[in-house]
DNA sequence: AGTCAAATTGTAAGCGGTTACATACAGAAA
DNA sequence: TTTCTGTATGTAACCGCTTACAATTTGACT
């Protein structure tokens, strides 16, 4: 079942036939009626091979994500499929991991299957090495990448972050301001946005008139466990590390304090206040619930898909390098301001 | 850059280029260097929609998942998509929401885009009334159809499902056998799989010599709303219903009957244990730790896709239409047995 | 009726591969 | 040397669509 039937079925050639399908506007009422009819009677579908020959296009977008089991990543996944999928583009998905040779070979593949453009969901695409971010630039010489949280200065690339920095030093400001004398910050990942979250934390523990080491930072090397945050917060304290507050760079690692606080018998927030961030649904399960950072990962998404659509339609269109979004703490119990 | 210029490069044909790349054995080794070198040194790669348009198939699975910010299924999602990834597949990712309608239309679209396979994310894509699976069995006739913990009876359909069933049985059983007298289920889903829990509850109860009305049951119309299960719950008990331990068939339930648990002042797991279902992060995160059921769901995604694999290499191998894993009680603090 | 531009429709040339079939070229056996 | 067989390579016909360009039709206006 090809055009070939539906332009013997009705008569007309299959450059009309074509034509009817591609909605062009050259066909005649009676005839694009007739070919219409004869297409919904037969069940016909067009090729998509055939036609991604002939357009060199199958509209079809690749997104990167390192892990989509982790739930912030999830989220990103499903805000932008959605979007894509609303405006007629399909999603090839690609968990990489965090290698960055993966990454790299990824990327290629998606090159390869002729995608209409790349999305990297979350800020550890963005390498602090500019120089190791060369595949990145490379892929934005072919099609436009969007970054879902992170930021690169490169040709056809664009951004959309929120500011982490900002959030997190607010987030110590605010518990310096309530009181709080020794905080400490907890954190997995060095990515572009965990850098800039740890320069937050710095930066208000400087302005707020703390002594640097007043202000440590406690490195989690295993991402995702709750347990192995707890450990690391504990390890500090068992070397001498004290502290009255818990700036968590992700909500795991906050559940992670809670269940120190617990151990130690600490109560929360009055002897130990903890802040997450992500506000993911782990927020709400925690007890106490988890003061948490709404960064506005949904707006972030639908905004990359926006300006990719915008750019589809016209390829000078003026999209940003980079839009900035600004996040919104959500005062729950384990931190009160 | 096609594949003409390779063939002009090294003076052979196109159909020996083809050949070299598809690596077919008739190819003298001489040849086969000489062209190789030549790709390599062009960075020459195959128009995918080409050898689509002459093969019929581009490597692409669809993955069908209903909400892939929902953790667990964003876990199926990852476990499929590596392990495919694995395979030399792609995968075309649609979270098609819970409506029958959007599943369906998701569906034609994969077919449209001839992907290999569909694989069906998550037990809610099976109806209980089967008429409802028309559109999956349709879809079967033209690409396998794997569903991953969810169970339809047609021709090429393959399921790999765990036995909720026996799982909550086995819970509610110990909770009984360890002296509860009136257990709670806590559902929010009648999903293939929602079922056969609730049916594994009833049983449980029935089995255990309770009268029907102390194995109580309470539906959550909301999905992954901690508070919406809590306020549910609140609503149950306020009605005057009575319960010495909460079966819940997820974590984030279990969640919400931990947080009416607190409000009431109640000591879990003395006054009321509770279980959850998944033994997702949530459950570590839990204040105390939740007892969860382990639904071996990386299990049932990885034997998809090996399924899978082993019906492409052999499209008459013999492939189990459904194969049962059993789950695993993971005891943790909110239930002990 | 004759003219001409606009609206429709048709023809055929790609798009870039795969592969059946034909051909060429070895080396082995007669 | 001739014949035969098997391996290596080339030729050309698809795969199913889009679209530039050509051809035809339509209809308003002289």
């Amino acid at each position: 079942m090809d055009i070939y039937d539906i332009s013997k079925k009705t008569g007309v050639s299959i450059a009309t036939v074509s034509r009817v399908i591609n909605g062009s506007s050259n066909v005649s009422e009676k005839t694009r009626a007739k070919v219409l009819a004869a297409i919904n009677e037969s069940g016909y579908t067009p090729n998509v091979f055939a036609r991604g020959l002939g357009l060199n296009t199958m509209k079809t977008i690749g997104i990167m994500c390192a892990d989509c089991s982790d739930p912030y990543l999830a989220r990103a996944v499903y805000y932008t499929e959605e979007d894509l999928r609303k405006n007629g583009y399909d999603a090839i998905l690609y968990c990489t991991g965090y290698d960055r040779g993966v990454k790299s070979q990824c990327m290629s593949k998606l090159l390869t299957k002729r995608v209409d453009a790349v999305i990297l969901a979350g800020s550890n695409y963005v390498e602090e090495d500019d120089r190791l971010n060369g595949y990145i630039k490379d892929a934005a010489k072919t099609v436009p990448v969007m970054i879902i949280n992170g930021f690169l200065d490169a040709p056809g690339v664009y951004c959309a972050v929120c500011d982490d920095c900002t959030a997190v030093y607010e987030v110590t400001e605010k518990l310096l301001g309530s009181g709080r004398k020794k905080p400490l910050y907890v954190y997995n990942s060095l990515s572009y946005s965990g850098i800039r979250k740890l320069r937050g934390f710095k930066s208000a523990v400087e302005d707020g008139g703390l002594a640097e080491e007043d202000g440590a930072a406690v490195f989690v090397s295993e991402a995702g466990s709750v347990k192995a945050a707890e450990d690391a917060i504990t390890e500090y304290a068992d070397k001498g590390g004290s502290f009255d507050c818990v700036i968590a760079s992700d909500d795991i690692l906050a559940a992670g304090a809670l269940k120190y606080a617990r151990t130690r018998g600490l109560s929360v927030p009055d002897q130990l206040a903890v802040t997450g961030y992500n506000n993911s649904n782990i927020a709400e399960c925690c007890v106490p619930e988890l003061t948490s950072v709404d960064n506005r990962l949904e707006a972030l998404c639908r905004h990359c898909v926006s300006s990719l659509m915008e750019l589809f339609a016209d390829g000078k269109a003026f999209v940003p390098k980079k839009t900035v979004y600004s996040c919104e703490i959500v005062e729950r119990e384990t931190a009160k301001f």
